[in-house]
DNA sequence: ATCTTGACTTGCC
DNA sequence: CGGCAAGCCAAGA
């Protein structure tokens, strides 16, 4: 398994209950800022496992699943729903409110390069 | 090695 | 807002 991956498994891990990430902003705490589409992969591949993936939207706020197998929109919303995040018939969530911002120290726990932090903490918005 | 395919993002109308 | 093209990068074929 890929260090990659081994990070966005932790970090996804790391989104506490009625919280959403995006996958942009997975990717950037991975170390990778433009690999949001790696993260839908790992979070494909890892179906199955105790991971919170139902967190894992894209940046506006909107259910993007597509062509999952077991998985849809609407468990994703269940899901959601079930842990207090209002979602919208057109499966959208108002990021402004639920939006999971790492502190400081979780992202130390990610291990990254201490500069790169620095980086993370001067992007404004995701 | 080369090409296609995404659970995405951003920028430009 | 909404649509579209380009960018990105790992996996599979």
């Amino acid at each position: 398994m890929s260090p990659f991956k081994q990070r966005v498994i932790q970090i996804v891990r790391a989104v506490p209950r009625g919280k959403i990430v995006s996958y942009g902003q997975v990717a950037l705490y991975a170390g990778a800022p433009r690999a949001a589409r790696e993260v839908g992969w790992v979070l494909h591949a890892t179906e199955g496992s105790d991971l919170p993936w139902w967190r894992v939207i894209n940046k506006a706020g909107v259910i993007t699943i597509r062509g999952a197998l077991f998985v849809d929109k609407e468990i994703q919303k269940k899901l959601l729903v079930a842990e207090g995040v209002e979602v919208s018939d057109s499966f959208k969530v108002d990021m402004k409110k639920y939006r999971f911002v790492a502190t400081d120290k979780q992202l130390r726990e990610f291990e990254l390069p201490e500069e790169y932090i620095g980086t993370i903490i001067r992007q404004k918005g995701f």
